[in-house]
DNA sequence: TGTATCCGATACATTGGTGTATCGAACGGG
DNA sequence: CCCGTTCGATACACCAATGTATCGGATACA
């Protein structure tokens, strides 16, 4: 029997949870900070999950796979606004790629300890690959079509895809780093231009 | 005075302390564990740093220092061996490299969760902006010299210095999300070209 | 509405790490 | 070689967090 409030109860710990890894660090955070923050005690906590371990990979799997819910649905908006007009170049393209594309710094920080805590064990190591392909899955048939759109093909949408993820990752660090500063943003969205130019040629019969 | 078993220990405990890092992540280390490995009591730690935290940054800083001379060092091999002859093209330049680029599995877990960690607090970001910009400053020379040295010239060095340090960080990951995997390390060389041919043109008169 | 079950609160014992204060040994200048 | 200084070891009091066991209120279903 699965009820109601053990439902909320767990999508409360962990919305608390994010918060908490993301202020103290997951390494720093304690089940009490968590159940402090969601308003349960301890209890709830180890009624619903054996360690904090498990709380963080739920966490993670959670939020990113809202992540690819948010960027599907914004890529569909785009091919719906954008059905009938060209969108002109690939700088277009990659404008309504980056909209659609988060770059949140409480995630970020959260993702990128997640990481590292992950790279220590092979089975949280393939959840990590897992993701990255389904983001890459998530991504390329907007990302072709638009290409398609202005008469570019890809020939290796596997290579296109980890190399963005790559990109993302990367860039994203930098605009964190730097915030306020508008520069890292411009040269994020010219290395995108950059490397969707180089992996994609332009089609022999354009329409 | 500073004796010379001070600068010892203090030496030891930065080792030792990457290493606990590595293993256990920064927030699940403890004061303990750096000292035990270093086959130090906590007396020797206390007397050499006030927290964990300046430890960490200790740790870091001496590290992604060590890391920038030894690339340099690489990078002036390479411009010894490869004098006279030409480098071929922008595969042989990014080859040569890579080379110098160390992926380091366990750097790169101590050094995602600094990121992470510092990106909370402003003077930690800074050091981490500084340290990409000496990283970029670094490779620079070398590798505006190996492509001079093939024709091309690099309108905008420092958009090029960001993103190859971007590219770097996110292909490194995905390189060690997969181990024994080539195929992550064939397309991180590929988005590498890609990436330098796309911020470098053929110089107008070749020699 | 009654009741069996589920769930989270509370209390408790325990652990493991912290930081400080003190002491003895190693060091280095003379 | 000796003495003052520096450094790290030891011991101690303290605290914060853990995990478990138990209990009472909430919940679902008849």
């Amino acid at each position: 029997m699965v009820t109601k409030r053990r439902i909320q109860t767990r999508q409360r710990l962990l919305e608390s949870a994010v918060a908490v890894f993301a202020e103290e660090g997951f390494g720093r955070s304690t089940v009490e900070q968590v159940c402090a923050r969601a308003g349960y005690s301890r209890g709830a906590f180890y009624s619903n999950f054996e360690t904090l371990d498990e709380l963080f990979l739920a966490v993670w799997e959670q939020r990113s796979a809202e992540l690819i819910t948010r960027m599907r649905e914004a890529f569909e908006d785009f091919q719906q606004d954008t059905a009938g007009d060209v969108a002109g170049d690939v700088e277009g393209v990659v404008a309504n790629l980056l909209r659609a594309v988060p770059v949140d710094e409480e995630w970020f920080r959260v993702s990128a300890e997640f990481t590292a805590h992950a790279l220590r064990y092979p089975e949280l190591r393939r959840v990590i690959v897992e993701r990255e392909r389904a983001i890459a899955a998530s991504t390329a048939p907007f990302l072709l079509a638009a290409l398609a759109g202005i008469g570019r093909t890809v020939p290796d949408p596997g290579a296109l895809g980890q190399a963005l993820v790559a990109v993302h990752d990367g860039t994203a660090l930098q605009c964190l780093s730097e915030p306020g500063d508008p520069e890292p943003w411009r040269r994020r969205a010219a290395l995108f231009s950059h490397v969707i130019t180089a992996y994609s040629v332009e089609s022999k019969e354009q329409s």
